[in-house]
DNA sequence: ATAATTAAGGATATTTTTGTCCTTAATTTA
DNA sequence: TAAATTAAGGACAAAAATATCCTTAATTAT
């Protein structure tokens, strides 16, 4: 479904999203602490999050990554688009080179459906909704 | 969100449940032509699929691959669970190691409804399905 | 100014996925 | 029986994804 790489994004840029107003910045250690990602990786997963200005970055003691915006403006969508590109949202399920309505391949029929709740879903979902569920509880980052 | 090689599985199953009667076979040159597969690549995954019975192999001239039993009755969900394993169903969709109700990712109610749908969409198409409306010229396996 | 802290970025390494090649085994046809 | 055909399987290769290490740059605190 989604790469390893985009998971840790999503769960970084919830943590990011969960941080308590008034200090809304987390470092590289913060952030692969609470997902429990290895941290050199993890570093250049944020590095493409701010080169695709989902997060912005400051150098320096105390300095670290804070969401560039508001958290509820940002969909998961956007940082599954940043990190593994659009081929879950228009590419065809069964790898065929292109896709058209007219040349649909063996599962389209079945598949277009879950293809559009994914999408919905993914496009309707953002931040701030799944901070406060980590910040009151509901849900986890880490195992 | 399938494999590649999985996609081949798929895209070959296909085919070979889209035989006409009385020619039920197709060898593996057949088969990679007609889904647009590396051969060599192909038929290791036909081996994977006759390990795990849902295709037949015969040696020799006019050998080649057919369905184990009736078409009707082999769904995708037994393919996509042979070769890409049962992950989809059953993995977190943010890559957390466990998962329970009562510790879920940050994406889980959002999620859940998802992987509902797209196993019972799994559990519920069968090759012949999929074969006829190829047969029909409605749907396509390679472009 | 200096030292300490933290992200950026380049180089490299490891693992997994995808893919090829070649030899062997089984079967059929001549 | 011999030759031809086709799948099985082992070894290897290439590409992509995941991961680490080290140096540099920016910022802050002393
Ligand atoms: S039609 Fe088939 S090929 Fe086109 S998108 Fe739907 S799934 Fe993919
Ligand atoms: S709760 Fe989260 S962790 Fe568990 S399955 Fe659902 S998506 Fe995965």
């Amino acid at each position: 479904m989604f790469s390893k790489t985009c998971k840790y994004a999503i769960n970084a840029m919830i943590y990011v999203a969960s941080l308590p107003i008034g200090n809304e910045r987390a470092s590289l250690k913060d952030i692969s602490k609470a997902i429990n990602s290895p941290e050199a990786f993890t570093a250049k997963i944020l590095q493409a999050l701010v080169r695709d200005d989902l997060l912005i970055s400051v150098k320096g003691p105390h300095g670290g990554f804070s969401i560039n915006g508001k958290a509820s403006e940002i969909y998961l969508a956007q940082i599954v688009d940043s990190i593994d590109g659009n081929l879950l949202f228009t590419g065809c399920a069964l790898g065929l080179k292109k896709c058209a309505e007219e040349h649909p391949c063996a599962v389209h029929y079945k598949f277009k459906a879950i293809r559009e709740h994914l999408t919905g879903m993914l496009h309707s979902t953002n931040l701030t909704d799944m901070a406060d569920r980590v910040n009151n509880g509901i849900s986890f980052l880490k195992y």
